[in-house]
DNA sequence: TGATTTGATAAGAAAAAATTATGATCAACA
DNA sequence: TGTTGATCATAATTTTTTCTTATCAAATCA
């Protein structure tokens, strides 16, 4: 290892650009003296001379000749440095690596990935979808940049910021479509499919209807809200989905979809990503555009549901 | 122009490699706050975050795994700067520009690059043959590394080593063969063939027959020695030439070989360079291989020289 | 030869980088 | 829920490095 420094190869190359110690030093903008010490120091670092000390002239040795080639290249990758630096703090470019939930993943993602990919074109959008607690745990290994998620999250290390509040509404099959509402406890006495452990919106359903969530109930839990939305057009039971699931999800079955009466189930989705992270201020930019996508779906999505009274 | 410093790349690179302050401080054998302050300064410098600094753990952002590359680069170029200056200073190599005057290239040189390349095989000769006042300029002009002339030279900014002495002997037509020996006044009343305006070896030939050096004589001038004695063999004159081409020169020609009586006409070759020149003492240890050769060739020489008395 | 140019050297001042000591934060754990 | 331990940041001070001014020595130029 060798310890010359980038200075020593700075005054060094102005001295080869030169030929004269005098006018390199003054394109230094440092005093003579100081740029012979370094080049003394270099030579002495390096242990062979840099250039010979003419009478009248300064000339490269043949080693300075490749040395000040090297040195040239050292200083432009140096400088390159800080174009990487200044290309990655003015705009979000490279990879952003974004976790969504699986009862967002579907609906959302569609529209956002697109509405991001249009305003910042140098993005590589990675997504991950699974369910809250491997998110947020690869959310704090450095795994991922952000993630969204149902709030409250509730980790320390982690700011949140809410995206947008949604319905839950009734599924059930189309042949039940005008049978009175229940509400949550009547809920808790029909067959309620669900999805499997870990989805934070099985535990969400399993709350509205006062129900411990926990250990899988009577039918098998469904891995998707496809599934369950299939199933209910069986006739295997009811369900719950989230607001924006509804266009997509009922477009190929024939269900019928209600909404509960006052008080409402719902959720809030959010994003969240590290305190720590400097992403931070683009993220809170990001955090705005899918704010705005999940806005323009969930107009559309309003004039599907029927009220019910 | 961005103002890191080699130490903040390698304090960061190993940062990088332990993804811990303390670890790479270690590592770099410095305290941990001394660490702390060049990572961010480094990051102050570059505008831009080089790593998150988690609670239990270290971690590079996007930006730092770019950078980390970029000063690894970065740091095995300025190792190898220095893998080049101990190449270039134990031994040598490289290119060698070597000047000869054209009496002494042809007979000298093929020794001397053999012996010369069998003793530094990386070095790359290159020979400039020309006379003398042009070889000194370009040595001057750092065009040249080093040049073998005829002694002495006497310029201040110039080293100059003995490499041999050598013996100017008479070439007369064969026919001439048994005639009495010329001295040095009866060679001004005979047709003396010379080299052209230039050669320091036509002033040493004429300085031998005290005559003025300068202006064209009586027969063109000839531009080699081969020349000089074809035109002696074609019965046009006499002329002197430098011992060591007689072996080479009269083997395709009919002429007489002739050593003066003392005092014979007699020049010193040597080899000069710039006393400023980083290649000193290498030009040294490479003087001394030429004097063998050139020894070595006068043994030869020698055995082919009838002495005239 | 004397004046001028040019790079090296010396001594002191200024700047940078290191050290030790301490603080703040956060996770782990009782 | 406070305590502990680990980890990185900050502060004050010392050490090291780098720079500046002044001056010298060598060599060219007039």
């Amino acid at each position: 290892m060798i310890n010359i420094t980038l200075k020593q190869l700075r005054y060094f190359e102005a001295l080869a650009r030169h030929g004269h110690f005098g006018r390199a030093a003054e394109a230094c903008a440092i005093s003579q003296p100081a740029l012979s010490m370094q080049i003394k120091e270099m030579e002495e670092l390096l242990g062979a001379p840099l250039l010979e000390r003419g009478a009248r002239q300064v000339r490269l040795t043949q080693f300075g000749e490749v040395a000040v080639e090297r040195a040239r290249e050292i200083l432009r990758a140096a400088d390159e440095l800080g174009d990487l630096a200044r290309a990655s703090r003015d705009r979000l470019v490279g990879r952003l690596r974004i976790g969504v939930i699986p009862t967002v993943a579907p609906y959302l993602l569609p529209r956002v990935v697109g509405n991001l990919t249009a305003s910042y074109p140098e993005l590589d959008i990675h997504v991950r979808e699974t369910v809250t607690p491997k998110l947020i745990q690869e959310l704090g290994d450095g795994q991922l940049d952000t993630a969204i998620v149902a709030l409250p999250v509730s980790e320390t290390s982690l700011d949140e910021t809410p995206l947008f509040d949604e319905r839950f509404v009734l599924v059930r099959s189309a042949r039940e479509a005008n049978a009175p509402m229940p509400n949550a406890d009547s809920l808790r006495e029909m067959r309620l499919l669900l999805l499997e452990e870990g989805h934070c919106f099985r535990d969400q359903a399993l709350s509205f209807c006062n129900l411990p969530s926990g250990p899988p109930r009577e039918v098998l839990d469904a891995s998707s809200l496809s599934t369950l939305v299939q199933m209910v057009s069986a006739g295997m039971g009811v369900t719950l989905i989230p607001e924006m699931a509804v266009p997509v999800e009922t477009r190929s079955a024939s269900v019928a979809i209600s909404r509960f009466e006052a008080p409402e189930p719902r959720r809030t989705v959010g994003m969240v990503w590290r305190k720590s992270s400097p992403l931070a201020g683009q993220l809170a930019e990001i955090a705005e555009i899918v704010r705005q996508a999940a806005n323009n779906l969930a107009d559309q999505s309003l004039g599907l549901l029927p009220t019910t009274r």
